[in-house]
RNA sequence: CGGGGCGUAGCGCAGUCCGGUAGCGCACCUGCCUUGGGCGCAGGGGGUCCCCAGUUCAAAUCUGGGCGCCCCGACCA
């Protein structure tokens, strides 16, 4: 492709709008552009390197035994009526009626309409497991879309949904996906890890995620450096927290503790170490108030705490509420005395403590000394810690690391979720009908493309890998006003391109300098140049986007050698 | 949806307090010049100042309403 005869403009402003360097190269790039909050189109440069993921996803898939097929983006309500999801999916779906003043949803996930298909089409185990992806166009009405294609709300997804009849048979294609996966983002060069993952609204037991690693990124992974456990940090577990020095012994009492509402103040206050508190954290859910308990120098994992409750809503209980609740004003909330109609739920963090600090139900008051038993009851244990750096893998008791990440797939065990609730069921071999045991394999193709321009940028522009890269080659003939420059530039550009090359050429009528810069932008992986000085000496100049070490080549030797790169590279 | 900010040429911005001819840089067009890291000189074109209403002799500027976009908090590929 030459340039001039391309659709391509390069910015030199960075868009305002622009905060991290995927959306911010690309848009320079001219690889897309923005329609509306989170509405993209992707310009020719742009899906050139989508089509690329598209064709790496679609190898990977097929390879893995999942059938390719394309479900409509307008989904009838009653599909999701059925699943019980039109009312819980709540304002991420994008709801509209038809002439008829019929309801429909732009789908945001095929859970339902691919378990109509299915439930139609196949009646027997014989029939089953069966594998079925596509790569679609999604709509999700993000509460704050950002980032460019990091989170758009309209985006392009590979999703896969399989069915079987056994729980063996689902764990193998699990197993299938989750290393189709791997080789799908290895062969997009990307830097990344797979950690357990909470399941969020899609539903299902377990569930895995892929993260690329990248400063950027919105999601938080826990990981253990030695025996190599990963978790999202929304469902991260530690192993038990060494207990804090100090004494156990000792009577329960009341101190005053005036005005002094945050943990790191009392224990100012009383020279008590925060790990010593207990913190008491009122929450309100759609059924009940629930009192927290977490030691004072942590936080609450609420993702964790809404899976233990079953709850869909969940948000600290306003003042008047804790008011009501304990007597005093925010901060003096505890255990001790809690009126019983608080259901009060402790993390395991607190389960080791004697002789703790907590709040005492009272203004300016908190008690010390206080020693489970013979203080406080609490019936419920569970595990509802926010895991931070440093804490012991649950495994193998090694510090754990926290990374940021980018959540680029997220694949689930559904277990029989759906099938239930829509009747998707098949006769077993002694004509028994049973629900279908699903699972569901997603993959943000957009979102990936971004997260490798996240993981591979420099000041400069983006530094594409090659799998992924709009084009292979970007061919720069200096000077297009001069014979030689033309004449040879066209024949290197014609043998480059007739042996198979992507080559960009670059033969505008343009400076040096400009043409140099939007070649770093750009970011294509090798680059040609063509010079007068250069072929003077009968030469031309290689070099890697990676490092630009400028190699000279001899003109006869050029396009072999950059068709020995490429191969070497791709290696 | 709560809190904050922005909307002026294709892009990035100044001008808005304090009402009075709509500006700058880049990009674009013409000519000359130049050609290994965003060159130089000269000339030129381009505006619904987000929209509607109001105040005023006069509104980009003041007032009210609306729309759009961005940022900070609860969701997800």
């Amino acid at each position: 492709m030459r340039w001039s005869r391309y659709y391509l403009f390069t910015s030199r402003e960075d868009p305002r709008d622009a905060e991290v360097a995927s959306h911010r190269l690309m848009a320079r790039a001219g690889m897309i552009r923005k329609v509306a909050a989170g509405i993209y189109s992707y310009l020719p440069l742009g899906w050139r390197s989508i089509r690329k993921m598209c064709d790496i996803v679609r190898r990977e898939m097929e390879r893995a035994g999942s059938v390719e097929l394309t479900m409509p983006s307008i989904q009838p309500a009653e599909l999701w009526r059925e699943s019980g999801r039109w009312e819980r999916y709540g304002h991420l779906l994008l709801r509209m009626q038809d002439r008829q003043g019929r309801e429909f949803c732009y789908g945001p996930t095929h859970e339902e309409v691919v378990t109509d298909i299915v439930r139609r089409d196949v009646t027997s185990y014989r029939q089953l497991p069966c594998n079925l992806f596509q790569i679609q166009t999604k709509f999700r009405d993000e509460i704050r879309p950002r980032f460019g294609l990091m989170r758009g709300r309209e985006f392009i997804m590979k999703d896969a949904y399989s069915f079987h009849t056994t729980q063996e048979s689902l764990e193998e294609a699990y197993e299938a996906m989750r290393a189709a996966y791997c080789r799908i983002i290895e062969a997009c060069g990307l830097d990344y890890t797979m950690v357990e993952a909470d399941s969020g609204t899609i539903g299902g037991s377990s569930s895995h995620e892929f993260m690329v690693l990248a400063d950027t990124g919105e999601d938080a992974v826990a990981r253990c450096p030695s025996c190599g456990y990963g978790a999202n940090v929304e469902k991260a577990r530690a192993g038990t927290l060494p207990p804090p020095e100090g004494d156990g012994e000792g009577a329960l009492e009341t101190v005053d503790t005036p005005g002094k509402t945050t943990v790191a103040d009392v224990a100012a206050l009383l020279g008590v170490p925060a790990q010593r508190f207990v913190k008491t954290l009122l929450y309100e859910t759609e059924k009940e108030i629930v009192a927290v308990l977490v030691r004072g120098d942590r936080e609450v994992n609420e993702v964790k705490l809404k899976n233990y409750l079953d709850v869909d809503h969940l948000r600290l209980a306003p003042e008047e509420k804790v008011r009501e609740l304990t007597g005093a004003p925010v901060g003096f909330a505890g255990p001790v005395g809690l009126s019983d109609d608080v259901r009060v739920v402790a993390d395991e963090s607190v389960r080791a403590l004697e002789g703790f600090v907590c709040g005492a139900n009272r203004a300016d008051a908190h008690h010390v000394g206080v020693q489970w038993d013979r203080d406080v009851r609490v019936s419920e244990w569970a595990d509802l810690l926010l895991v931070t750096a440093g804490d012991p893998c649950p495994r193998c008791g090694t510090a754990l690391e926290i990374h940021r990440g980018i959540e680029v797939g997220h694949i689930f065990d559904l277990g029989t979720k759906y099938s239930e609730t829509m009747g998707c069921t098949f006769d077993d071999d002694q004509g028994q009908a049973r629900p279908m045991i699903m699972g569901c394999y997603g993959l943000g193709v957009g979102r990936t493309v971004a997260a490798a321009v996240e993981q591979n940028h420099d000041a400069d522009g983006i530094v594409w890998p090659l799998p992924l890269a709009p084009f292979q080659v970007e061919l720069i003939a200096l000077n297009v006003g001069d014979d030689d420059v033309r004449r040879e530039s066209e024949r290197i550009y014609d043998e480059l391109t007739a042996a198979g090359v992507e080559v960009f050429f670059d033969d505008r009528d343009e400076r040096p300098g400009v043409k140099f810069n939007d070649a770093d932008l750009l970011g294509f992986p090798l680059r040609v140049v063509i010079g007068g000085r250069g072929l003077a000496q009968g030469q031309v100049e290689l070099s890697l986007r990676s490092d630009r070490e400028k190699q000279p080549v001899a003109l006869a030797d050029a396009v072999s050698r950059v068709r020995e790169l490429l191969a070497q590279s791709s290696t």
